[in-house]
DNA sequence: GTAATTTCTTGCCAAATGACAAGTTGTATT
DNA sequence: AATACAACTTGTCATTTGGCAAGAAATTAC
């Protein structure tokens, strides 16, 4: 077995000793997607957790008018979930959808549950998570509010360089809150200063 | 002491023995807070959480251009925080304004520390209050996505008239997102309706 | 290699929203 | 009661943004 990325990202986050992290890894099933498809679907439970481990993922919405917008892009290494939806066991808010061909690692709720109990490390590594993310989603939200379209972009571009060079710009777009239009005269702005 | 608000507030959310909650709620300390007051202050430490018995609150940051833009309202009874900034001990990240006269009950963060070691149950209902939170902030920020900005307000009016029937509009319309002049607009239209 | 599809840019126009100002109403203060 | 202040509405105008469509460029499929 080859989880060395999923080691090393869990370890990063919370060092422990190394054959406790190899043990939880090894629970992780590989599972390769190709481009396109749904992972995660709107109204529907979450019973499993994803790790992943290369590739771009995306999370969408559709609003009132039908069209759909990005809400998250997830580039490897990372975790992959609507986590509110997992540990609740209550159905997704989102779509997750594979921007390119993607791998990933997952564990099923209830082996989750199962390693929370076994591992302290494990469930304060979930703990984490959540938090990470819950802050994740206050920077986004405080971001919207506070800066233009031009200065979010501006940020991706140098947060996420990656992101810029494999997925589509209307997704980039949707994701900024704004029409692949309006990016498309940002950047022919921004390349002139 | 009288804390029957606070008690039954946290009974509410998580049922445990009467004097349980008697015991965690009389260590909290009454408040009182006139209108218009700073409770927590941007890049400043939180060394203190709070339950709001009476009155309503905002938080608020400043975008770009120096506005102020609310990004919460709290009605009584509620708990009110910036609870990653509490819990992580780091400067805040917003604002917080009493609207109105406040009674609160306040604990400092070594004493709430204290008590999750302490009392499990106490610990169990700061995790629910951590994913409560988070609920609530992605169901704000789905909404934003997916809603008109008219179908906010309308939404607003009817789970919470009373903030309605003491706010300011201006600091409602900041809240939907809009200005003051184009919250007017949809009044004036959906009377119509 | 060619065709088909998708992506990206750009122009034009319409719609939505904000800035500003004026005027009205309501509330608080003395 | 008179004054001052804050809140709310409304009009005008300017700016921003989106919708749509056309065309170029890049990618994918056959």
């Amino acid at each position: 077995m080859n989880k060395l990325s999923l080691q090393s990202y869990i370890n990063n986050l919370l060092p422990m000793p190394a054959n406790k992290t190899m043990l939880i890894a090894n629970q992780f099933k590989e599972y390769e997607l190709p481009k396109n498809e749904l992972l995660i679907k709107e109204s529907k439970l979450c019973k499993e957790t994803y790790f992943l481990e290369s590739g771009f993922i995306r999370s969408y919405i559709r609003d009132n008018n039908g069209n759909e917008v990005t809400t998250n892009i997830f580039s490897a290494p990372c975790f992959v979930n609507d986590f509110l939806a997992f540990f609740k066991q209550q159905p997704a808010n989102e779509n997750f959808q594979t921007l390119t061909q993607c791998v990933l690692q997952k564990m099923s709720y209830e082996l989750v549950q199962t390693n929370f109990h076994t591992h302290p490390e494990f469930r304060e590594f979930g703990r984490i998570m959540l938090v990470t993310n819950y802050s994740a989603l206050q920077s986004r939200m405080l971001a919207m509010i506070k800066d233009t379209a031009e200065e979010r972009y501006l940020k991706m571009l140098k947060q996420h360089p990656e992101i810029f060079q494999n997925i589509p710009l209307k997704i980039i777009a949707s994701y900024l809150g704004i029409t692949d239009t309006s990016l498309s005269r940002i950047r022919k702005e921004t390349i002139l200063k």
